[in-house]
DNA sequence: ACGTCATTTCGATGATTGGCTAATTGTCGA
DNA sequence: TCGACAATTAGCCAATCATCGAAATGACGT
C-alpha cells in the first residue's frame, strides 16, 4: 500500500498511469509525452513496477507497459474504505483519451 | 493535488488521519499513538495542513487537530474518476474506532 | 558480423525527506 | 512573576529522490 502511494505522489508517474489507462504503450511512447530524458522515464516506469500497478512486456525492441487496474483499485479502494467510501463504476464513459494535462 | 498525494504517501500520515477520522485530537494526544518524537509529528502536521488535509484550531494550551474529509474526499474522487470511478459512501459502517494498524 | 534503435544500468549531483536533540514560544496556575 | 506544560522552530544528519549524461544491453535488419 505505502508504495502504491509513494508511486502516486509523484506527477509524473500519475499522468503515465492516466497514459496507460487508453491503450498499452511502449516506454518510448509513454516517453515522448513528458519532458525529461529516457533515464529518468525508466526510474519512474521502475517504480510503478515495483509497486505492481504496472506489467511489462519485452515485445523484440520495445518494452510495453500496460496498467494493472485491479491493484490501483484495491489500493485506492483499501484506503477509502478506512474512511466510509465506497469505489463505485463511473457512469461516465471510460473518460477521454484526450492530452489532458496533470494538476499540479 | 500533489501536496494531498504527497502527504498520503507516508504510513505515518495516513494513520493521523485515520486518527482524525473519529473525532477531532490534540497535536499530543495523537503523537502518543506513534513512536517518534514531538518535533517529527509536529512535522507532519504541518504536510497536512499543507496539503489542505486537516484544520488546526489552537485551545489554551493545546492545538486541536480536524481532518477536512471534503478535501480527501476531493481529492480521492478527483483521481478516481480519471479511471472511471466514483466515490460513493459505503454502505459498511462509518469503520471501527479500534486501534488499527496501518498497512506498510 | 555490424550498425542502429529502444531501453535500462551506472555513476553523479542537488533537493527533499524523516528523524533527532536542543532551544523557543505561548498559555496556564500558583 | 515563575514554573510547568504543549507545541513549534532551529539546526543538524543520513537516506531517499528526481534528474542527468554516458555507457551497457538486447534485438533487429542488412
Amino acid at each position: 500500500m505505502s508504495t502504491v502511494f509513494k508511486a502516486l505522489s509523484d506527477p509524473t508517474r500519475r499522468k503515465v498511469l492516466e497514459l496507460l489507462r487508453q491503450r498499452p504503450m511502449s516506454a518510448g511512447e509513454i516517453a515522448a509525452h513528458f519532458d525529461v530524458s529516457k533515464p529518468t522515464m525508466s526510474a519512474h516506469f521502475a517504480v510503478l513496477r515495483e509497486a505492481d500497478l504496472v506489467a511489462s512486456e519485452k515485445q523484440g525492441k520495445t518494452v510495453i507497459y500496460q496498467i494493472k487496474m485491479s491493484v490501483l483499485e484495491d489500493a485506492l479502494l483499501g484506503f477509502a474504505s478506512m474512511f466510509g467510501w465506497e469505489l463505485k463504476e463511473g457512469a461516465s464513459p471510460p473518460a477521454p483519451p484526450a492530452d489532458k494535462e496533470v494538476t499540479e
